[in-house]
DNA sequence: CGGTATAGTTACCGTCCGGTAACTTAGTTA
DNA sequence: TAACTAAGTTACCGGACGGTAACTATACCG
């Protein structure tokens, strides 16, 4: 699927304005999801956002179930990324984890499509689920395994990393639900307050983290 | 609606029967749409679980909003019940907070009426939907009272209260997500040590509240 | 025992929704 | 400009779902 060579020297040609309209299909969809669940939300709905008529959303995803499955994918792609820049920092176990949940919590705010951690599981078909909850797991497991970092090397107090990270993503995942930016606080805002607060949750040294 | 007399002596009569058999509807309607959320269960799969066939759910609830409204009701009569006992300790304020915590996630791990906390919330009607929002915000806002008087007294670090009970009460709220009663640990012991967890991250002197 | 309310059944209706077919309009390419 | 393709429209199909009508069987009560 080579993307056609841009025949004309005007910018916005088809290529890109396709592009545009299938990333604002996402963010679209991906609100009302959120908002309103997946099974709550009729394509007419999504078309009616984006002044376009249903059939014509089948020109950007083949059907409903794929494009939740995309969206998913969108979140996990975000996700793993935060936890990757957490796990690459220098810093001992607490200061990886904070990193990392900071920038999880921060792409939550940052866009709709990130922000369908806290919908029905079962919405999906068979194969397409599985892939997606076996991400999810190898995300939390990479958490878990930070706070054992943390625990062995006696930055984060002795306690059970499946219930700490469980509380501490539980309550990332939670700013999807009330988050609206042009809010009060921005996204880096909330990202900074939850993280310090979470790992003061966990560090031995509590000290380290004055919440302001 | 008087309870008729209980005219026989034999003890299951019609009333308890009915009450038995409505409460049963309850859990499984209430586990049923946290699972796959309100519009993707059908009153034919309540129905099935419970071993009837759909029209025989409507001797119990006028409609399926309705049913969705009372699961509310009754989520937020736990919840009340809980924050009402943390305030009214004795202790200081990080201890109400912490006790409140302790007992709302517990109720959330009793029973999966109490577990529609992370359901869509645009799934109601217009007057039902705006009481349930107000109960919920005066809750939340019951809890904000909690961290403010723990800054007051000295036994909470300054802090936004507003951000402070988001991330504490999404942690919690996200126990309805994964705990499966029979799992590994009962609601008791899950609830102690979210709520440990959660208070050291706000608490003054964090060494108070030891994880294990 | 007979009368009555209760609990439940099968059959069905109207509507909403995911998805498709056929067609129109407009931009790109040779 | 002519041919082609991409983008979007209206009209429609079939199935699922909330809810009701009409009927049957069972427990309670005088």
């Amino acid at each position: 699927m080579a993307i056609p060579r841009q025949g004309s020297p005007a910018f916005p040609n088809r290529a890109a304005q396709r592009e545009l309209k299938l990333e604002a299909l996402y963010e679209c969809a991906a609100s009302a999801f959120t908002e309103k669940g997946f099974h709550g939300t009729s394509l007419d709905d999504i078309a009616a956002a984006l002044g376009v008529s249903k059939p014509a959303l089948y020109r950007y995803v083949p059907n409903k179930q794929a494009l939740l499955y995309r969206l998913h994918c969108l979140s996990l792609d975000a996700a793993e990324a935060a936890v990757t820049e957490g796990e690459a920092s220098p810093a001992d176990g607490i200061e990886r984890l904070r990193i990392a949940l900071h920038l999880y919590i921060r792409s939550l705010t940052a866009s709709s499509s990130a922000c369908l951690v806290l919908m029905e599981e079962g919405a999906m078909s068979g194969a397409e689920n599985e892939a997606i909850l076996a991400r999810r797991r190898a995300f939390e497991g990479r958490f878990r395994r930070l706070v054992r970092d943390g625990i062995a090397d006696g930055s984060i107090t002795p306690c059970d990393p499946k219930l700490a990270v469980f509380s501490v993503l539980g309550a990332g995942n939670w700013v999807s639900r009330w988050f609206r930016s042009g809010g009060g606080r921005s996204g880096e805002e909330v990202a900074r307050a939850m993280s310090l607060q979470l790992a003061r949750g966990l560090a031995s040294v509590p000290s380290r983290y004055p919440l302001e």
